[in-house]
DNA sequence: AAAAAAC
């Protein structure tokens, strides 16, 4: 696989992980941009053994070894937008030209003066990076592939084409339009679909566009002919859409776009007999797919390629790198049992509410929601899939209206979810993969703003605690160096760690569980005697 | 590798 990521061209990686394939593979292609190498501690420099090569390479494609895609052009701009400077890369034929502002598009694609306006209304003045390029692309009717970093405006640059090319809403005299939905936005969670659902409204105000949030309501209402007909968006997640197909109440077949958020997500091994049976009920003939994520690894990616038809790929930053301005601590809680106590330290001490505290599981969230309140702390809440769905829709309401001050969750709030205020993101259970690490801790530090992010490691999280760190040093922050020196455990060691560890979670969660007062006393005092926290590293910010 | 999430 990682033989494919290098031989299919422009693909970032990560210059440590594959040193020795990079030494062996630059003599063959041709490295475009030398940056400076950022500057590190000496001590902390390991990058110098790649010797002022540290910035990912984009490999070009030297034609005589995949022949057939001779023709494909890359290339390498930067972008001035007002916060900040992405490097953009795209990779495909025929690259539409980006936009450098919101004007430049309605004159070359005439978009109405009621989308304009409405993106004047909302604050949208100037197209961020992956605006700027994936508008234009999917406005020429192009399926796109868009990696583009948490927080950069990935929703409008779908939504906005998609309501442009639909031209005007649907109506049942109107040939043209065909008769049932015609376009489909498909995402991992309830929460997320409701957030676009939102978006889309913004966009679409003034005119009678008809923009569905799929549930099993409004999938009832579908039922109805004349109503189905005249539906223009519908933003769902898999399963509930697969179920309106199979109860046969739906037709897909005259859906014109197909967009994909979070698509690594929508495409891992739960979610893709899913994908696979929506895409294949999508039978219009010029039906566009497009799929947006912070994220992409090899598999998700090779899968995302071979579904699309000519893609253009577009990649602003560096693939699979959190924002810079997120500042990322790496904290050491001695085990399960001291997280608790360090979380109480943390609390004790100024903090920039709202905070968001990830768990592994929804027994863990629960728990430690409860224990926080009964800690005193205020404005707790707590949202995750095992709550009833008022539960959730409540809880996400007075996160907007910023009632809640600490919010623990689950991976269910890990993707997608903009809620502005965020400052902080605390990982108390460790990530189980670098993409779900780069989620989470992209809930803050979202449109240009700062962040910051402590993920809690313990002894048993250790072999995975490695690739985050490599992770946090990509985004141009440090760690110490003894964790850059982890030896990479082999899949057998890591097998085992990963036994122990669930095991004893299960002990943990009972612990949790057992929220009396004498319990937590016990933890506290226990904490204090073996000095349960210590900062290993300070999140260093960088500048833009 | 694994939990969560999707109805």
């Amino acid at each position: 696989m990682e033989a494919f990521q290098l031989l299919s061209g422009g693909v970032q990686f990560n210059k440590n992980k594959f040193k020795k394939d990079v030494e062996l593979f630059n003599g063959k292609s041709q490295t475009q941009h030398e940056h400076k190498p950022a500057e590190f501690p000496a001590s902390l420099d390991f990058f110098k053994y790649a010797d002022g090569k540290r910035k990912p390479a984009v490999a070009k494609l030297d034609g005589s070894e995949r022949p057939e895609k001779k023709r494909k052009v890359e290339e390498e701009q930067d972008l001035e937008i007002p916060q900040q400077r992405h490097r953009v890369t795209t990779k495909g034929s025929n690259i539409p030209d980006s936009a450098e502002s919101f004007e430049a598009l309605r004159d070359r694609y005439h978009l109405s003066s009621q989308i304009m306006s409405n993106l004047s209304k909302n604050d949208y003045h100037h197209p961020t990076a992956i605006q700027s390029y994936g508008i234009p692309i999917l406005l020429e009717s192009r399926d796109l592939a868009a990696i583009s970093p948490t927080g950069t405006g990935k929703t409008i640059s779908y939504i906005l084409p998609t309501l442009a090319s639909l031209r005007a809403p649907a109506t049942s005299a109107d040939s043209d339009s065909g008769l049932g939905v015609r376009a489909i936005i498909l995402v991992p969670t309830r929460e997320l679909a409701h957030q676009i659902h939102n978006e889309c409204l913004k966009l679409a105000q003034g005119r009678k566009w008809k923009i569905i949030l799929f549930s099993k309501a409004t999938a009832n209402t579908l039922s109805d002919k004349t109503v189905r007909d005249k539906v223009d968006i519908i933003v769902t997640t898999p399963l509930r859409l697969v179920s309106s197909l199979q109860s046969g109440s739906l037709s897909l077949s005259n859906v014109r776009h197909l967009i994909f958020d979070e698509a690594d997500r929508m495409l891992d091994k739960e979610f893709l007999p899913q994908i696979e049976e929506i895409v294949a009920a999508c039978t219009h003939p010029s039906l566009q797919k497009a799929v947006f994520s912070a994220t992409l690894p090899a598999n998700a990616e090779k899968i995302a390629m071979d579904m699309l038809q000519d893609p253009v790929r577009v990649v602003v930053g560096l693939k699979d790198t959190p924002l810079p301005l997120i500042a990322q601590t790496l904290t050491y809680v001695a085990d399960d049992g001291s997280k608790l106590p360090s979380l109480l330290t943390y609390f004790s001490q100024p903090y920039n509410p709202p905070v968001l505290i990830f768990t592994s599981t929804q027994p863990r969230a629960s728990s430690l929601a409860e224990e926080l309140v009964l800690n005193g702390i205020s404005n707790v809440d707590c949202l995750h899939a095992g709550m009833s769905k008022k539960e959730r829709e409540d809880a996400v309401t007075r996160m907007r209206k910023g009632e809640s001050w600490v919010m623990v969750s689950t991976e269910v709030m890990a993707r997608g979810m903009d809620f502005k205020g965020i400052r902080e993101v605390i990982n108390y259970d460790f990530p189980t993969t670098v993409q779900s690490y780069i989620h989470r801790i992209g809930r803050t530090g979202r449109a240009g703003r700062s962040g910051k992010a402590v993920t809690f490691f313990t002894d048993d999280d250790g072999p995975y605690l490695k690739s985050i760190a490599n992770v946090i040093m990509q985004s141009g922050q440090s760690v110490p160096e003894w964790i850059t020196k982890l030896p990479k455990p082999s899949k057998m060691k890591r097998k085992q760690m990963g036994k122990t560890k669930r095991a004893e979670m299960v002990n943990a969660a009972r612990k949790i569980g057992r929220s009396d007062a004498l319990k937590k006393r016990e933890m506290i005092a226990g904490s204090k005697r073996r000095k349960s926290k210590e900062d290993v590293t300070q999140g260093k910010k960088s500048d833009p």
